[in-house]
DNA sequence: TTTCTGAATACTGAATACAGAGTACAATCA
DNA sequence: TGATTGTACTCTGTATTCAGTATTCAGAAA
């Protein structure tokens, strides 16, 4: 018979409700977050409420605001570049392991990912353009098959999420990152381990260039 | 005047406490864990035990052990290996920044710890060979001057001591890394960040040849 | 003796309760 | 009117309590 698992607990509910909202923009940067109130929009009491918030200061998605309690960490230039810095590196060891371990059923899997991505394009949904791209790199996390990455990524993936949403909205042309995606996937498929590295290193290094430039006009805009 | 800091949540404390119980080895792999027990041996309630509890299954130190709470995680050699690849591109990032950002003061106080590594390896206590290696590599981040580094390696350091105290206590000759240290660090106040980088990074790929040899021994001895 | 059943036990997750710290606002004084 | 102090309120951190679930152990049946 089939296991069943336990229910899913608030704790971890709250955590996902909580990152899904930062995420997606809804609780924006230097937001007060206020125990009693989350408790009481999520039905539950501030016990699983806090447990959660202590997580989500520890991965940085939120910080103290002395005597107030917390507040959603503001995304400066500086902490965003060293997001990237971490995640270049780590991306590019995804793409080495990645490419170690491909398998031909991986492939059929990661051409429905690309061809999602690019039809994600030509319908210009900030919402799925992000959530491709999501997809597909956590295919590649997936294959890398290191669940210490996995939890690294997590969080960061937030951070990025949180970028990706505040400069795709405003930009003119979301730059298309699937012709690049696309040789990448060949370099794994082809086991071409530290020539996937380099790359997805690069990849990164060039998302991180062109949110920055955005983002930091978007600032420019804003403080005039 | 100077700001007087909010004094350490009890939450910090447990946090604290029992991470170092289990990276000295005094809670061992399998150990379980019980809310109360903890909460009474450190005079607190069980509410920060239990909030210090999630995160440290957060970071991977605990593991559930469905029906019977919590367990300190098992030091397998699959999850070193994969912690070591991991620590390995981060330790190669911070030493490229820290090549990037190095001053003169800093060179004192590198020196200071190289000399504090090489007295602690003629003193051969396994303690002080531990911290000393922190030591350096801390100063290493702290000069690569990215929180995000710093924060992804906290755990990354407890699993590191867990299975450094595993292997020196029982290795014949703990190999001496502080030669090698030395040119890292020339390298660094050199400002050759990319040959920093890459030595960092084979420095770290053969801690974990090193260590993960002798801990199959171990664990092989032991099945005997 | 072994296997099964059921009750006692051991823990956990969540709710509620309490106390202290900090903030903001209003009243008071210059 | 502006600054300063006092007070009420807000919110957090910690403790305590409650209820549900898993495990273990003892006794009954085969």
């Amino acid at each position: 018979m089939k296991i069943l698992e336990s229910q899913p607990k608030l704790v971890e509910q709250v955590h996902k409700a909580i990152l899904s909202e930062i995420a997606e923009g809804k609780l924006k940067a230097g937001s007060r977050i206020i125990q009693e109130q989350i408790a009481q929009e999520l039905g539950v009491s501030r016990q699983p409420v806090q447990q959660s918030l202590v997580l989500l200061k520890n991965q940085g998605v939120l910080i103290d605001a002395p005597g107030r309690g917390l507040q959603v960490a503001p995304l400066n230039l500086e902490l965003i570049r060293q997001m990237y810095e971490v995640r270049a590196v780590l991306e590019g060891l995804v793409f080495r392991k990645a490419a170690e371990n491909f398998s031909e059923t991986a492939k059929k899997r990661a051409e429905k990912l690309l061809a999602a991505g690019r039809q994600a394009v030509t319908k210009a949904s900030v919402r799925d353009l992000i959530s491709a791209d999501m997809a597909f790199h956590s295919f590649f996390y997936e294959l890398a098959d290191n669940p210490i990455i996995t939890q690294s990524m997590e969080t960061q993936w937030v951070n990025t999420q949180r970028v990706m949403g505040s400069v795709l909205l405003s930009a003119d042309k979301p730059r298309d990152i699937w012709d690049e995606h696309e040789v990448m996937l060949g370099l794994v498929a082809a086991g071409e381990a530290a020539k996937a590295e380099r790359l997805a290193r690069t990849h990164i290094e060039e998302a991180a260039s062109f949110m920055i430039e955005r983002l930091s006009e978007q600032i420019a805009e804003n403080a005039s």
